[in-house]
DNA sequence: TTGTATGCGTTATCAA
DNA sequence: TTGATAACGCATACAA
């Protein structure tokens, strides 16, 4: 008989409650053709006889049949899925502020969360969260680009984050087909080698001398404008900048703000007033003390938003009013930014569009790669608010 | 030799730039050990003598070796990944209000934009979309509390967003260990075959007959507590709601509203006075026409925030003031509506809450299914702003 | 401690 | 039009 054909044997599952997925063997047994003929059922139906395409699907409903992912990947090569790998995840303003750093996630007691009648919202914990909270931050939005372009290419989207650890990336490489990556300074090798394998996207890195596609902004030129609003129409001439400038993004930036000072006949710093970044403990510590001793220039260009934002709080806490006192202002353009007090002007960089772009070049490269390294980088838009002075 | 072991014919790619991915067998004849002492050098380290792993991950390292996800996931019966369905991109405001339908995403032109010197931003079209965009939505808040739980769990995430037609949603169950997904009306019989493989929950559903895993809200309750401060302190006894009560969840909050009008001696309404969905065209035709005849009632209250706020633009259009002709509400509590004009009166759900219960029953349900049902219903929280009249 | 051999569930190539 | 069968790359029981 036909059903008899390539068998292998077959039990009953061992723990109750999880079935054993149905396959294209007990599909094809169900339905009395080989196994070739399930697969062709799906994925060339008009090569199947209408009869007997009906009885394969029909059979593989009533069994409850879904493909394995794994081993349509597997025989396929290809696995439908673009990743985007992110740093780990970013404390969030209330958390740098207290110094939490041990788990930025904190746990969830489902346990201790009755479950007959609604769970009292306060009992959730999400009531203590700033409000309203921090998200979506920078990587968040250009995540939010990468799934829209993704979907448009008929891809799945893996997220992972956490450390750029060689296994971490390279847990991710395996399932996917391409990847975009945030950049730490730890994993360019393990890059490199990925990159040998499949389309990989470096997101937000400034140039260096290897061979990756990038997506990045003009950080140069959206600090030069910022800057130059700062001096021309505010008259500020006291400029200091906070933040690292380890990520060659923030360099470009620091360099910028260096440039439109040099260009206005001003002597630029030599480094920035304060070098943190949030990810550390005793972050901004540098500005509190200033802000104590009243020593802060009249300006605090900060290298992202978020810095921006806690430096706010700090300069709140030391009782100096932003912007009559101090003025601050940011990088990248986040939503928080708009919900600030006072409001924080910024640089917008037109993040949607990176993620969506990073997309593209891994669909391109996937169809058929380029000879070299693809390179956008895209401009950036002032964004005048409140914590400069203006309004 | 030891390396001779259980070979297989090997030949270089044929396509040029993609270099064929190394494999076991690759690493395995480099550093002279069978594959299964390399797959042990990565998954069981101190089970191999440590020179020999050294070597091993070495040649892994110089081959740029990355484990197949897929063949992994076939050979370990998992996948490490839980997934995750959201029901297609809801259009925003401008695509709403402009009637555009066919293509949720518009296209980007990668070709147009030149690659050498920056992009101007309004080059990439981001200029042109409603500012403050209206994201996060209701989903991607969701999605966040997710993806945090997830990682937490040590689990990657899939997300798949699109129709919930069987294909697609089987699809992605095909390349995860357990699924999340935002119902819509058109799978459940998928969902439920899906769910004899491996744990599925449902978010924000209400409870019908099947035995699915649900993450929802109080709706009901929530609603009322709304309803209850239109009237008891604004004295509005004049309601209609606005939206479809087709989704569950909407036609919770409908009952809530006429409860609560009940409770305080007025009769509730029959029906929406509008029954729109973004999705549609000619959304809030019903409202507009009535606002235009100056007959609406004096609160809109509506069925989720997204609606809200186009409510207000279209009531904007007919000339009429929120709050002062009329009193909007929505429901959900996403951060466009503290950005909007007027500030929107709602009602918040626990959106990251819920998306981390998820993660966690998907968790705890794959490592020990338990016998019934768990199902999870959140408290809400007021969040009175300025579209009712307050303040 | 390391090697051999097999199974995992598809897809795709040949034959029939 | 359908069937037999060989990859696909890894994990693992079992042997050595």
């Amino acid at each position: 008989m036909a059903g008899e054909t390539t068998e292998r044997p077959r039990e009953g599952s061992g723990e109750p409650g999880a079935v054993r997925r149905a396959t294209v063997y007990d599909v094809a047994r169900a339905a009395e053709v080989s196994i070739a003929t399930v697969s062709f059922a799906f994925r060339r139906p008009d090569s199947v006889k209408p009869s007997t395409r009906e009885r394969v699907l029909a059979a593989a409903r009533a069994l409850g049949y879904a493909p394995s992912g794994a081993a349509r990947g597997l025989a396929a090569g290809r696995t439908g899925v673009f990743g985007l790998h992110s740093f780990d995840l970013i404390l969030d303003h209330a958390q740098a502020l207290a110094g939490e750093f041990d788990d930025p996630v904190p746990e969830l007691d489902l346990d201790a969360l009755a479950a007959d009648g609604p769970i009292s919202f306060d009992a959730l914990g999400e009531a203590a969260w700033p409000d309203p909270r921090a998200y979506p931050l920078y990587v968040d939005e250009v995540q939010r680009g990468f799934e829209l372009e993704s979907r448009r290419l008929g891809r799945e989207v893996l997220l992972s984050r956490g450390s750029s650890s060689a296994t971490a990336v390279a847990d991710t490489a395996g399932r996917v087909d391409g990847l975009a990556v945030f950049p730490t300074r730890d994993a360019p090798e393990t890059l490199r080698t990925i990159s040998r394998t499949m389309p990989v996207v470096l997101l937000s890195a400034a140039p260096s001398e290897d061979d990756h596609h990038r997506v990045l902004v003009d950080n140069m030129g959206g600090m030069q404008t910022l800057i130059a609003h700062l001096i021309d129409d505010h008259g500020i001439r006291d400029l200091g900048f906070v933040g690292s400038i380890e990520p060659s993004d923030a360099a470009e930036r620091f360099r910028g703000m260096g440039l439109a000072m040099a260009e206005r006949g001003l002597t630029p710093p030599e480094a920035p007033i304060d070098s943190s970044t949030l990810a550390e403990r005793d972050s901004l510590a540098r500005v509190a003390e200033l802000a104590a001793q009243r020593r802060l220039p009249r300006a605090l260009v900060c290298t992202n938003d978020q810095l921006a934002l806690v430096t706010m709080e700090v300069l709140r806490g030391a009782g100096l009013d932003v912007p009559t006192d101090v003025a601050v202002t940011g990088f990248d353009g986040v939503l928080a930014g708009r919900l600030s007090t006072p409001t924080l002007t910024t640089v917008r960089q037109p993040m949607e569009s990176m993620g969506r772009i990073a997309a593209r070049i891994l669909a391109d490269e996937y169809a058929a790669p380029s000879k070299g390294p693809r390179r956008y980088r895209l401009g950036t838009r002032l964004e005048i608010r409140a914590s400069c002075g203006c309004a």
